[in-house]
DNA sequence: ACACAAACGAGAGCACTGCTCTTGCATTGC
DNA sequence: GCAATGCAAGAGCAGTGCTCTCGTTTGTGT
């Protein structure tokens, strides 16, 4: 009965596995999923092709275990700007967190598209991905959640047929705001990741020049849409 | 100087060429842009794999043709929307170019990732493509041009900082409207395929149900944005 | 302390991929 | 009619995910 349940072994198990996947991070990081080999990373690795299947059984589990970083690592990012901007007016600290999250996406774009890209066909995301990708949108649901307690939210009606749907999302997600909020939550965090897509997947080419300029001036119209009165809108 | 360059030769050519397309669709259609193999396309059209290389240098060569497909596609569908919505208020028109999107976009999940999902790493859109991909902004475009036109269309003005950029994009995308609008289509056609590609990518799994009624009180927001009154918002 | 079982690494091998090269046949233009 | 060109087929290369087998190492129960 020892703290580490099977001793050396296990430490040379634990160790294998996070250099497994600290190198597949990094391929990942530099050609993207699609480019990600086993067989690349094991020659890296020094061992054998096959020995990698005795730490993760097919490539789809390393991915999985990739994509959870990612989530985890952007939602993190998004906690931070979230604590750092504490106390500030909720149009500020929406402003922070959104540029926080545009920030990680664009400089880890091959993450990004692991995550809110196309999924990978035949590719089900487990349920062990749903915590960390849930961190993302519940820093953005607490600026709100913030603001309604300090009296900056206005929240807008729900239609009708869509009341019993907003009571129900808000169950799950915003208990204790209005259920009206949950939806416009949800539809300003659908829109907030699909605008940083199409910024980080190209689709900005020859359109938009001052991609920080209409982020900021984007991401305040979105502000609007949940209720938050934007920051710094001239 | 016959019309036809070289005679029957050619007729084939095309006709493979065709076929070769069509086929490679199918499977795209089925399985995704990974899935799709050269070789198994040659297998079940009966030829030799290698045959396939005189039609199309490479596989990316084929994956150009099927995108400019999926966006000429796309783009018909929403300019028949508008076309079949002519004389409707703006706010209906709006609403019926979205839907027609979503609504091919939920037919076609496969060929939207293609499009909008994250790009085949190493690949770069060749300019053939820009063409086909600006239909559906165009559609979107025009709504809010007739809006415009009839006097339905608030125009919000634009922060200091971001006129000159939006100045350079009305050249481009809107040269007959108040510059100001320029950013805001942009911004909500981001988020309106943002918004479907969630959808489609099924991250909307155990977060939205009612994705139909949830699709219309959104995009009703994204009409307000544009400076659209939205046909039926209660 | 010893034996047994589980975990492990390496290698060979299968079926598949994109792509190239060579060889031989058919069609075309002169 | 003949040379030139277009084309299809096959073999082959380098690479992939994944499986199976075969010794070896490691941990554990008696």
């Amino acid at each position: 009965m020892t703290s580490t349940p099977h001793g050396a072994r296990a430490r040379a198990r634990i160790e294998i596995t996070a250099a497994i996947k600290e190198e597949a991070r990094r391929r990942l990081a530099e050609q993207g999923a699609a480019e990600l080999s086993l067989r690349a990373v094991a020659r890296t690795l020094g061992m054998a092709s096959s020995a990698i299947y005795r730490y993760f059984p097919s490539r789809d589990d390393l991915l999985t275990a990739l994509i959870i970083d990612a989530y985890d690592s952007l939602g993190e990012t998004a906690e931070a700007a979230l604590k750092a901007s504490e106390g500030a007016p909720a149009g500020t600290r929406w402003t922070a967190v959104c540029e926080a999250i545009r920030g990680w996406a664009l400089a880890h774009p091959h993450e990004y598209a692991l995550i809110y890209g196309s999924p990978v066909p035949g590719y089900a995301a487990p349920a062990t991905t749903v915590p960390a990708a849930a961190r993302v949108g519940f820093a953005l649901i607490d600026v709100v959640r913030d603001a309604h307690r300090t009296g900056e939210l206005d929240v807008a009606p729900v239609p009708a047929d869509l009341e019993p749907e907003a009571a129900r999302m808000a169950e799950d997600l915003v208990p204790d705001l209005p259920p009206a909020v949950a939806p416009a939550c949800v539809a300003v965090w659908a829109q907030l990741l699909g605008l940083i897509g199409f910024e980080v997947f190209g689709q900005f080419t020859r359109i938009v020049e001052e991609r920080d300029a209409f982020f900021r001036h984007t991401i305040a119209g979105l502000a609007r849409t949940v209720g938050l009165r934007p920051a710094d809108t001239l």
